[in-house]
DNA sequence: TTTAGTGCAAAACCTTTGCACCCAG
DNA sequence: CTGGGTGCAAAGGTTTTGCACTAAA
């Protein structure tokens, strides 16, 4: 199960943490290692793109663990900053591994169409949020920034959409 | 879309646009000026922030329109290009007024303590949407960016949260 | 008259929570 | 053994939808 997915692999993040990185980082925190973590975190480990509670639970099976136990388990790993929270727009909360001692900051390109998703490294401009501090007065500043576009496949196929079982944007929530 | 992001000098949306314009804008595109409609308008105009459908609902009167009313409203006029939506990553969608002719393209910065929301101007480079394009083959290319932090009073103050009336994020579901 | 728009109620979906049980440490 | 973690079920909040009815054009 949870095989990687080579549509979406990136070069970017095709360095991985290995598994044991993943439970050290839990164990140096006295949380425990069980089961559905560890099934969890392989899964993360195993996609390029930021996941969904519901996808991550497809990709598990099911059976292996349950979708009240993932929404609880990423909120412990979110609070011990080993995965980051994206969010594309469509009010699913999506997930995707943190890197341990190099925070990789990205952002990340979705396809309006398709929804496939690209990670890019573009992002502001380093003095802007200094300059926003200054200026508002606010401190500790940190954005959310994503970019959404038409994917060149979608822009030469207008009619393909949401190819092969891809996890993109969970569909419509009714077919008419 | 994807213009350079105009540099309005406004700092917040004190110019308004006259009621008889949006309407026009509806009666351009032969949907009907209605009542409620009317008034969610009224509502978004008399806001310098984006407003949940929640809140919209609570400022008219909860009598005056029926919340599946403004969200399928919400819906026509986001399709129309009326109004705007913003995600301030609480899974709540947020609308405000969208200029007619000049779009002014801005961002918030929102405090995670109170929630207060300032508009600002502050975007990315023009080019970096055109580089993006260029180099993953994307078209139509546009981009959501918020900031979070620390507003000065919450800062001075990190007990009173909330303050007075001011609509900002429905309470949160859980505490940080 | 015509048809978009509305109110009401019900449902779908995402997310959280209470509780009893289980298991990693 | 002990407390954190889990499964299950139920509930809470947001958003959508079906249907009959109203009202704008």
């Amino acid at each position: 199960m949870n095989q990687p997915c080579p549509q979406h692999a990136h070069p970017r993040r095709l360095v991985q943490q290995p598994l044991s990185d993943l439970t050290a980082r839990l164990r140096a925190q006295s949380r425990k290692i069980t089961g559905p973590r560890q099934a969890i975190l392989d899964v993360l480990r195993s996609h390029a793109i930021p996941l969904t509670n519901r996808q991550i639970h497809h990709a598990l099976g099911k059976s292996d663990c349950d979708l009240a136990t993932i929404y609880r388990t990423m909120h412990t790993l979110l609070e011990m900053g080993l995965v980051r929270r994206c969010d594309f727009g469509d009010g699913t909360a999506r997930f995707e591994l943190s890197d341990a001692d190099d925070p990789r900051h990205h952002h990340h390109l979705v396809c309006r169409v398709c929804n496939i998703v690209v990670e890019i490294d573009a992002c502001l401009p380093p003095q802007l949020e200094a300059d926003l501090a200054l200026r508002h007065g606010f401190s500790q500043i940190a954005h959310h920034l994503q970019f959404f576009g038409v994917c060149p496949r979608c822009k030469e196929h207008p009619d393909a959409a949401d190819p092969a079982g891809l996890p993109g944007r969970p569909g419509p929530r009714r077919e008419p």
